[in-house]
DNA sequence: GAGGCGTGGTA
DNA sequence: TTACCAAGCCT
């Protein structure tokens, strides 16, 4: 690209963004930023583990949320750790909720409260990959950073028509995005070319008029948008199955602990036999005449997972092994991810 | 570096 | 229903 190409590039997607009017919550209007306003580290970096992989609406009423109750790094820090994954819950990659808590007490005990600003040293942190240590460093401290994420990775494979298909063209990807970064307006930047990806250049369906990258987009030229960006095929997903068994009494249900790691890692459930693609063998943590109440679906990121869920009220006198009978007043007290509230709902009281 | 890791919305 | 998509990170 020319110096030239660069600027018109720069100038174009500034001036729509200034006056696009879109704001974030988490986001300094560029007007604020224009008047000296600075944004707080804490809340940027909150909003950008919560928007991994989660769309803004979804992310959203969390954000304010933790912000309400955790308003600072230091307060997080000290929270409890189930406190934390049952107000994650629901939202998804609940490792990002870890990491979360790991990276707050770091932020808050040898950084003295204090996010760092410069790329390496964000790195280090759980939780904060490439992406993010760009975005925290040009959203919350207005510095020259290039943020690339999948918004940013559809704009650019369209305006340079680039047929390496992902992940495999990242690296050009990178090295492009890196030469048109404005180093002047950083923060400003960076969400102008996420809200382009975001709310102009779709996934299906490109609103081209309205771009102002569209005189200079090559696969425009050619009307050939929405071929880009370039992909492997995917494979099909497999069907799991299971049986879950609802242990209840007097209405309350067993629930226990999941393995810190893995799959729902750290979140409650209710019990159930090995997830496999194979019919399941019944398994059922004592004797009883259980009740089918019907089978949930549950679409993971890898398979997905058909659970048949049984019921039996507890026999007098037994007592769970592990975790404990939550009453469904408590339930969402608990960090119950999104599949055992499915299950939940199926056991009728 | 390829695969594990959630959830909800849309076509 | 099925497939794809959403501001990725970690191992």
């Amino acid at each position: 690209m020319t110096k030239l190409a660069v600027s018109q590039l720069r100038t174009a997607l500034l001036d729509w963004y200034d006056r696009s009017g879109r704001t974030l919550p988490w986001r300094l209007r560029p007007e604020d930023r224009a008047k000296g306003a600075v944004a707080d580290p804490y809340a940027v970096w909150l909003s950008e583990i919560m928007l991994q992989q989660t769309t803004v609406p979804h992310a959203t009423p969390y954000w304010h949320r933790f912000l309400e109750r955790w308003p600072t790094v230091e307060a997080l820090a000290e929270a409890d750790d189930d406190d934390v994954m049952a107000a994650w819950a629901g939202l998804g990659y609940y490792a990002r909720a870890r990491n979360l808590l790991a990276c707050a007490r770091m932020v808050a005990g040898e950084m003295a409260g204090r996010f760092p600003d410069d790329l390496d040293t964000l790195r280090t942190l759980p939780g904060i990959g490439d992406y993010t240590a760009n975005a925290i460093r040009a959203a919350a401290f207005d510095k020259p950073a290039s943020v690339v994420d999948g918004n940013v990775e559809r704009v650019l494979t369209r305006l340079f028509r680039i047929e390496t298909p992902l992940p495999k063209a990242k690296p050009d990807i990178r090295k492009r995005a890196a030469v048109l970064a404005d180093p002047d307006r950083p923060g400003d930047y960076a969400q102008a070319i996420m809200d382009l990806g975001a709310t102009v250049c779709t996934p299906r369906s490109p609103d081209c008029a309205t771009c102002p990258w569209a005189a200079h987009c090559a696969a425009h030229a050619a009307g050939v948008e929405i071929d880009y960006p370039r992909k492997l095929v995917k494979t099909r997903k497999p069907v799991r199955r299971g049986i879950a068994y609802a242990v209840t009494r007097r209405g309350a249900i067993w629930l226990r602990k999941r393995p810190e790691k893995g799959l729902l890692g750290g979140m409650m459930e209710v019990p159930s036999t090995e997830w496999g693609e194979a019919a399941p063998a019944d398994a059922p943590p004592f004797a009883a005449n259980w009740q089918p109440c019907g089978t949930v679906r549950h679409v993971f990121t890898h398979f997905t997972l058909d659970l048949a869920v049984v019921r039996a009220e507890a026999p007098e006198g037994w007592q769970p092994p592990d975790g404990r009978f939550v009453a469904r007043a408590d339930m969402d007290g608990q960090a119950l991810p999104s599949l055992f509230g499915k299950v939940v709902a199926l056991v009728a009281d």
